[in-house]
DNA sequence: CGCCGATAAGACAACGTTGTCAGGCAAGTG
DNA sequence: CACTTGCCTGACAACGTTGTCTTATCGGCG
């Protein structure tokens, strides 16, 4: 049951373990008859090269492996960055460990470290934890990290964001120059970095128009179930918004479903943030800010290579825009 | 830049590497003031336990690794295959290594090759290919696979699909029973056994029912964009369908939009395979048969860890129930 | 015929760790 | 006081591989 290994192949092609190993790596200086014995052996015994074995001895320990840790693998956000990473890793035949931290500090903590003791080559991540500090040290002893989504904190290294800021004045700004004053705002949980950005693009276009900020309008929600219960309070609340700007692709999601239940998705107008494949399915269509989920994880990626190719740049910032898509829903106007 | 060993550490704490093993596994036998010194020189050095050695050397081969292969990652149903396995291997403390494999077969053959190179302890898989045959050999040193989605083929391992013939006769059926008689299905490319198994569903839902096959109302579609097109030109030809049973998430998206935009979403009858998030948002909600991913997956990576735990029973196969949830498309009736 | 160089093949240490064993030392026992 | 017992500690081989070095073999050439 214990695989074969280059000394069981020597003893049955007889000759010694480092022939085989010449054979396996597919090195010159081995004759012809016995490199067809070795391959013989190989496929007779069913060997199969160890690299674990390989990176130990072998010069440039690399593991030709890299980790992916997302806010869920199961979101179309997180799914979508995820395709995009691999597609960049499999270009350069690199294995990429993949998991959910659902916002859970200490399992980031826990897997940095793990991966670390895997001697993973580099680390793409969408922290959950607020200091980032704890990785300053693995990345001065070469471990290669990329943050995606949300900036470093306490620690300088690459990172590739969007521009949430600007994404949610942009979706106020549209919803007020249809003429709404009243415009709700469901984000996130304050403590993720992108729903405090987005909330300040969201404060900061209200200001800009004169509008005052009205912390009834404002809400917090984790999950779909939780956007359309919390839109449903507002609706039923005495002084209703008639707008609602919904921070994130679950949200917009609860949104929808609240609006629809209530029956007035022809009158109560909304803008998302993320695309949604769906939104054109609907009628009106759902008005979005789209962030490009492939471009920042494609970004990321290359960002990362380039790292582990060597590069000792100082450490790079990039902010991706984001676009309105106009559909119909953040066009109804305040009645 | 090199990372420190247990040889550095001992040096540091003035003790032998043993010692310095000893403390990292948390071995009994080492006193008091020596894990002291030892824990000391292992912070500032900032040294890492090597797993990779560690199971080079540890009797049982483990790595506390497994991987994934889906058909596309960012799609959702593979997204939550994906998601239900992390969740259960997490409880393990297993690693997961996850790719997409774009249903090509060459590729599924070289990341089975590479991982096994790596020693996985195991391994999920929706297959590309159609001749599993050549994963006998690993399964027999004690690589553990478990397919999904998709049933082995020319080799017995465990497996978990779901009744898609049953799932289709189901819908074709419910169709049927609004009074439609020409019903078109879009399906996966006839490679994929999926796409086979759902067609036969069909096909047997209307010999039952005494319905002629028609050639003319089946159509292949990869993506959204490609069964959109294909429901168009239905929609345009001479003897056009009054139902379309969608074989697939992506198909049932591209549906959705074609007759949406054909402005027929009221007057054509829909039913499709895959439950997709925003079936209830749309009017009429989009009537599906319900596959449970997260069931799927969970019960996977479930049987794939009682093989990595000793198991020897025969190879299971489990097949999980469908659901038909109607909404509304799917009632509507013939005109 | 003797020498040299090139080439093929193997011996052996090393990678960073764990498993096994033996040695040292202190305390307990007769 | 000698002997045993038990606990710490370290020396060393081993895991499966690659890198370096040495040895054997052969053909070519003067």
């Amino acid at each position: 049951m214990r695989r074969a290994t280059m000394r069981d192949v020597a003893a049955a092609a007889g000759v010694s373990f480092k022939t085989v190993s010449r054979v396996v790596n597919d090195e010159p200086g081995v004759s012809g008859p016995l490199v067809d014995k070795v391959q013989a052996a190989v496929a007779a015994l069913g060997y199969r090269h160890n690299l674990a074995a390989r990176s130990l001895r072998h010069s440039e320990q690399r593991t030709a492996s890299m980790a992916v840790l997302l806010q869920d693998l199961s979101n179309s956000f997180s799914a979508q960055l995820m395709r995009a990473i691999d597609d960049v890793a499999r270009e350069r035949d690199l294995v990429v460990m993949a998991t959910s931290l659902d916002e859970e500090e200490e399992r980031e903590h826990g897997l940095v470290a793990n991966l670390i003791k895997r001697r993973v080559d580099g680390l793409i991540m969408m922290p959950a934890s607020r200091d980032h500090a704890y990785l300053q040290r693995e990345v001065s002893a070469g471990f290669h990290v990329v943050l995606i989504d949300r900036p470093p904190i306490n620690v300088d290294v690459d990172f590739v964001v969007v521009d949430n800021v600007g994404g949610a004045k942009q979706a106020t700004n549209h919803l007020l120059q249809q003429g709404h004053r009243r415009i709700a705002v469901i984000t996130d949980e304050v403590r993720v970095a992108t729903a405090r950005q987005r909330l300040d693009g969201y404060r900061t276009a209200l200001a800009e128009a004169g509008v005052e900020y009205d912390g009834a309008l404002v809400r917090a929600a984790r999950s779909r179930e939780a956007a359309a219960e919390a839109v449903q309070e507002l609706l039923a609340s005495a002084n209703p918004p008639t707008a609602v700007f919904s921070a994130r692709n679950v949200i917009t999601e609860g949104t929808a479903l609240a609006l629809r239940r209530a029956g007035l998705s022809d009158r109560i107008a909304m803008v998302g943030f993320d695309d949604v494949p769906w939104a054109e399915l609907l009628s009106p269509g759902i008005t979005v800010i789209k962030q490009d989920a492939l471009a920042v994880g494609r970004l990321a990626a290359e960002l990362l290579l380039s790292r582990m190719e060597g590069s000792t740049d100082p450490p790079r910032h990039q902010v991706l825009p984001v676009q309105l898509i106009p559909r119909g829903s953040g066009e109804i106007q305040t009645s």
